[in-house]
DNA sequence: GAGTGGTCTAGACCACTCA
DNA sequence: GAGTGGTCTAGACCACTCA
């Protein structure tokens, strides 16, 4: 496995073997929640030292590609663990902390993409996809107000059905229903006017603000597989976010 | 330097190096832009082997309180590099991408800390500190409302023409006039109806939805030592965040 | 006690910077 | 060419998990 270039386009060996082993995860060699092979196998079968396959792996887990627990092994990460129901979810409570979040499903729909959600997934314009409405309540209360578009191809068979039965927890769903793997999210917010959408859903009246996110959701590769839009009620409520 | 200890309370010898390194960073023993002792001098004189510092140097690197630059050496990171003018600044217009971004002060007043600022900052209520507000231009436009508290104790002598002489950039000011290095941010995010004193600044009216900023920023061992509240004209800009 | 990831070493060599 | 950080190895031992 030593392949020593001269100087243009250096690539270390972890880094080789990062993308072995992001192959593996890609094809589903090993999938959500398993274990993948000891650092001491991968390092035989690559043929690097364990200090190598470490050092790639490391990478893999600080991307969130892969989840290490000393004495038990390395898994591949998963969003249907218990302790990551609501994994990229920043909304929190004024006073207080921990608050009962539960999610509802209003409706999921056949419908093909606009414009710019087309363009936001890499689709043709007017590809077929799904609209999913839903409503999250904190303590009872209804907070966000979210519509979610899929591209029908990646989630063929999507149904209000199976969406209850994973208790309308997307990413869970996506990844144990569809094999699909939401790595990172990237979002943009503005302050805006509440709608009569959001009004019917939220307790708000037309004109009070509204917090807005603009979410795309990646996959492997940088690639896009959901486009999301949700309106937070933020009267008692906030956006949290910490900078490195 | 070898510590070997039964099992409670283990701590590794790179989190020892990460601690001492910390503490010569906190006392100034290397100032910020300044280069550190290179990994084999530190591992001379902390008797372990480059590898235990390196990986205590990566983890500050990963923290942003070092830099490290191949085949230069390793330093301490500061606000006043060109290229991190406004390191936690988040705010980017929605159509194009890069314009032209500038600060202007208003005023620097010399005010007792509210009753939630000090709770922030953790001082005693109507301690002594510095109000400072300003705003900043995109292309020309005002789109960012600031007003900044600060603890009088840390920032003694602050005034208009230190501002000024550091062209507004307060993290930059922080550092390179009072030795105050921020680390991190963080922040709260809400929508919010627009009051006198932001239209006054933005270009709005009262009661056009904008976005609240509320941030706290902390340098050295988590100790907070600016609050900040922004508003911001999310009319043609938005707030963007990457979440892993 | 066997197997896993976590730490640490000593040593080699490489890519890069700068004089 | 000297000095820096970056990669890689082989090997040792440790902390932790689980049967």
């Amino acid at each position: 496995m030593k392949i020593s270039m001269p100087s243009p386009a250096f690539q270390p060996l972890y880094r080789q073997i990062k993308e072995l082993i992001t192959q593996s995860l890609v094809s589903g060699e090993w999938g959500p929640g398993e274990p993948i092979p000891s650092e001491i196998e991968l390092a035989s079968r690559f043929s690097v030292s364990q200090g190598t396959v470490r050092k790639a792996i490391s990478d893999l887990a600080d991307a969130k590609m892969l989840v290490r627990q000393q004495g038990r092994g390395t898994f591949v990460a998963s969003h249907s663990e218990e302790r990551s129901k609501f994994p990229f979810f920043r909304i929190a409570p004024d006073v207080s902390s921990v608050q009962s979040l539960s999610a509802r499903l209003l409706d999921c729909r056949r419908e093909r993409l606009d414009a710019a959600s087309a363009r936001q997934l890499r689709r043709p314009v007017n590809a077929q996809g799904y609209l999913l409405r839903r409503v999250l309540d904190m303590s009872g209360i209804p907070v966000v107000y979210e519509e979610i578009r899929l591209p029908a191809g990646s989630f063929r068979g999507l149904s209000s059905n199976l969406i209850d039965r994973y208790h309308c927890m997307l990413y869970s769903m996506y990844e144990g229903a569809f094999g699909i793997r939401i790595l990172h999210v990237e979002e943009g917010l503005k302050a805006i006017s509440a709608a009569q959408v959001e009004t019917a859903h939220l307790d708000l009246s037309v004109g009070e603000p509204v917090l807005q996110l603009n979410r795309v959701s990646y996959t492997y590769d940088e690639k896009p597989v959901e486009v999301r839009r949700s309106f937070c009620n933020t009267r008692n409520h906030h956006y949290r976010n910490r900078i490195i």
